[in-house]
This record gives structure tokens, sequence and C-alpha cells, in this order.
RNA sequence: GGCCCUAUCGUCUAACGGUUAGGACAAGGCCUUCUCAAGGCUUAAAUCGCGGUCCGAUUCCGCGUAGGGUCACCA
């Protein structure tokens, strides 16, 4: 059954790199389209061609393949509705707009956009509200399409309506107005082209941020008109900055989504935090994988308020599935973003090695722990002397420790300095402490300068005999 | 300013009108230091305010307050 199908769309217009405000509202869609065995579209809305970044549609395709949101019809796969980009389109829009101007719904505006500014500050001058239909020509005359053609609103009424999240919604009249259908330049208007589109494309589910509910009143007068049913509104909440009184945009910070790939981050995390934020399926699972994710989304589980962006909280989730992940999939995460000087053949197992247990890359770099590998590792000497003592262990017996390590380790032969070795005779004298922490934890801080480190066996083995010895030796001092 | 929307720990959130208001992140403390993109235990932390409805409001209603959105030939 076709007509029961559902189908959902994502329509960024292409002024630049999508942010993750704008992705979740594609995830929200595509969890739909997907639980539901829908469709999936993606729309480019190009109509304004002067903030148009050229090079966006692709960075938009890229940026929705990184985290697997496959669409079934778009630019560039084709489908039943083709072509998927609006400037492409232009005879369709044409083609509703002469179905309104028959209906005597839409009519040319006669004025120039020096006189509607002027109705317009007269408005604001006498503190009305300001409204173009105030000033509709009586006669609409002949539209050549040269001039901008206006939405005559069929009835001047209050509207009511459902929203799937935000539930009942209403707006008085002053929310409708003749606003333009077709601009000068040929080109529709969002408001216009978006509402044949959907109808053209048998969209079921609009699913846009709450930046929209204010003009769905208008929406609905051009569906009134047009006589054809409205879809189904889903509205999103809006993501905050961090600061938490603004809504997410680029000024404050919002990166583009691919940034995140390139940090380290897993898709599936991403994935998992951006449907959290302003979703919950109840429960206390919180880590899901995507197909899970599908399986217990649901449009009308969406929040009504706004949810500030969390960095740290993104950090776990990735965290968690990093935890999840396959083995090899790790090492061929992390391959891929070691930095190209670290890609020397000799120390990739060794990489491999402590990358199985310890691999955060985006900790690795900004922790300068990937600096150990080439050897030079700095470490802050002022926290050094706080840093490296062990609980309540006096110092002098740390020193004394690490003195003990250093002459254990000088035994061992300068070939057979494996982490194996290192380890039989680090823990012979670790086990006869009272805590091994005395030792580990001096030991594993001088060789690394972290206190969440590799284990300092490895370590020693990396940094080879000479250099593990100078370490100890520095650290007593 | 007009219109519209929202309001539970610092943050993300859970809770048929009846719960000691739950979980997660972050924070504090303790344990562990072969820890391993850690783990375990633990502490502190919230229903914006005032009225109303009800035997009983986080939950429903009104007002206030605060925040957000929107008022384009942008989407």
């Amino acid at each position: 059954m076709s007509d029961t199908k559902i189908v959902t769309r994502f329509a960024p217009s292409p002024t630049g790199f999508i942010h993750v405000g704008n992705i979740r509202t594609a995830l929200y869609a595509w969890l739909w389209a997907r639980k539901n065995n829908g469709i999936f579209i993606l729309r480019i809305e190009d109509t304004d061609k002067e903030r148009e970044v050229a090079g966006s549609i692709d960075h938009i395709q890229k940026s929705l393949k990184w985290l697997g949101l496959n669409w079934d019809q778009g630019p560039d796969v084709g489908g039943p509705h083709a072509p998927y980009i609006q400037s492409e389109r232009l005879d369709i829009y044409k083609k509703y707009a002469e179905i309104l101007i028959k209906k005597g719904h839409a009519y040319p505006d006669p004025y120039t956009e020096e006189e509607v500014e002027k109705f317009r500050q007269e408005a604001q001058a006498n503190k009305k509200p300001f409204l173009y239909r105030e000033h509709r020509p009586a006669d609409f005359g002949v539209w050549d399409g040269t001039r901008p053609l206006r939405f005559k609103v069929p009835e001047i009424k209050s509207f009511k309506w459902n929203d799937l999240v935000q539930g009942d919604l209403s707006a008085g009249e002053e929310a409708l107005d003749d606003f333009i259908l077709i601009k000068s330049d040929g080109y529709p208007t969002y408001n216009f082209a978006h509402i044949v589109d959907d109808i053209e494309m048998q969209v079921t589910h609009v699913v846009r941020g709450q930046e929209f509910i204010s003009s769905t009143p208008k929406f609905l007068s051009v569906y009134q008109a047009l006589e054809v049913a409205p879809p189904i509104f889903v509205t999103t909440p809006p993501i905050l900055g961090e600061g938490g009184n603004k809504k997410l945009s680029k000024r404050d910070g919002a990166k583009d989504i691919l940034d995140y790939e390139k940090e380290g981050y897993l898709a599936g995390a991403m994935i998992n935090y951006l449907a959290f934020l302003g979703f919950n399926p109840g429960g206390e699972k919180e880590v899901y994988s995507r197909a899970e994710l599908i399986q217990v989304f649901d449009l009308s589980k969406i929040q009504r308020s706004g949810a500030m962006w969390n960095d740290v909280k993104l950090d776990w989730f990735n965290k968690e599935h990093m935890k999840r992940l396959p083995q090899e999939e790790i090492k061929k995460n992390i391959l891929e973003l070691l930095p190209e000087k670290i890609k020397n053949p000799k120390l990739i197992p060794v990489i491999f090695e402590r990358i199985s247990k310890w691999g955060d890359v985006k900790a690795m770099v900004t922790r300068g722990e990937l600096d150990l590998f080439s050897k030079t590792l700095e470490i802050d000497k002022n926290k050094f002397k706080e840093k490296i003592l062990y609980k309540k262990t006096a110092p002098e017996k740390i020193s004394e420790n690490l003195k003990l390590a250093i002459t254990v380790l000088k035994s061992l032969n300068k070939n057979n300095f494996t982490a194996e070795n290192v380890k039989t005779a680090l823990m012979e004298i670790a086990n006869n402490l009272e805590s091994r922490g005395e030792l580990l934890h001096p030991v594993r801080y001088a060789l690394s300068g972290a206190d969440k480190s590799p284990d300092p066996f490895l370590i020693a083995s990396i940094l080879g005999k000479n250099e593990t010895l100078s370490r100890l030796q520095k650290a007593i001092e």
C-alpha cells in the first residue's frame, strides 16, 4: 500500500556545512523512516542563489554518509520524483503557482521593495504588526513572471493544528499574511517550494525545527488553497549552545559534523548522543546501537524543550561505543587517524598492542600521548612532584622504591629489555610492598608523565633501557 | 513590542494524578594501581514562584517569572 508508506525527508539548503543541530533533525526523520520501513528522501533546497556555497551539496552528502543516514531518493540516486534539487524543479513550482492564480489565490505584487518597506515602517511607527495583506491591491492584474508572486490568504482566521511532538498548537490571525510564493528572480521561496515538493513527493511526516512553528499557519493556508491535506507535523526542540541560553549556531561553536569524524568520534556514538539529546525511550539503558535505536525510536517521545549541547557527555558515549567495538575495528579506526609521522612501520605493532587496550586517539592527541612514541614527551615539571606521589606514601619511600627499580632494571640486558622481562623484574619488588601501587604508580608516572597511561612495562620496553633509567633517575631527583 | 512555545539535580533525562522523585554525565570521597578509551563502592545534588481543581499534584488549570522561537523577494 503505497498510500500508507511513511515518507520523511531531510531538506537542507546548500549554504555551507551542516552542523550538529541540523543533523539531529535529519537523524529523527531517518530513524522514523527506517523504523517504519518507509522512505527517506534527501532534497536540496537551493532557491536562494545568493547564499549558496559551492561544494555544499557534496559536503552534506558526505556528512550523512558518515553517520550512515542513507537516503532512498535524492540528487545522486534519483527516484520517482526526480530531480531532487529545487533549482531544477522550477517548472513544477510554476505549475502550482498557475493553479493558485487560477483559483484567485495568487497575484503579482504591484509594489516596489521600497514601497513595501515604507508600509512596514509605517506599521512599526504605529506600533502595529506589519501585514502586507492590508495593502493588497484591488485588482490583481496579470503575472508576467517579472514581479514577485504573492499568495492571497484564502481565509483570515485563527489556526489550530496538531503537532506530533508539540501537541495542540494554535496561532492568531496576525500570523497570516500574503507572503511571496515566487521571487522576482523566478525562484520560489521556501514557504512555497517545500510545500509543493512535500506534496509531490508524498511526504507523510515533516520533521523540522521549531523555528517553523510560527509560519505553520501560512503553510496550512497554502494547503487549504490547494485543497490538499497537510502532512503530519513533527517539530523538534532546539539544541542550545553550551551557555544554555542560545540556540546552537555556527557562531556559538556549532561545528561541522565532519569535524567530529576527524577528531576520532565514532558515527554510532554521535548518533546515539544526538538521538538522546531531546529523545528518550524510557528505561535506564543509554547506550544503543544504530539498530537498537531504530527499534526503540518514537517521534512522539521527542522532548518539547530545548537541550544543551554537552561535549563531555558526547565523549562518554564515544567511549562506551569504543568499548563495544571489535578490536579490528578499533585498529582500523585508529590507523586512519594517526598522524603521518607516527605511521612508522616499526611502531605500528607497538601501537596496536597498546591501542587494543588503551586507544583513545582523541585523548592521545590532546594529552600529547602520541609523542610518547616519538620519544619527545614533555613532562610538566610543576605537577610532577605532586603527581608522582602515591597516596600517603612518604616521598622518601617513593624515591627509595624508584632506586630499587633502577638497580633491578640495570641488571637486565639491554637487548632483553622487553615488556615481559621488565614486568617480571618490577613485580618482584612490587609484590613485597604494602601496596603494589607504591612502586607501580611512580614508575608509570616517571616514564609516561601521566597517571593514566599504557602499563609501565610496555612503556619501558618502548623507551629502551637507557631512556627508562634516565627518566627514573630524573624522577628521583 | 505582537504572536507562539517551553520550564524536574550543574547537564541529558525517567516517573497511569498516589514513588523514600529513578538513571546517566559531570563533581566530591574511598578502594584498586599488570590501570588499559579503566573498574568497584560511596556522597552531595532537582520538581521556577503564587494561586486553583482534587482525598491527593512533578503531572491538570490560571497568573507571574525566566528562557527560547518568529515577525524577509533566508531557509
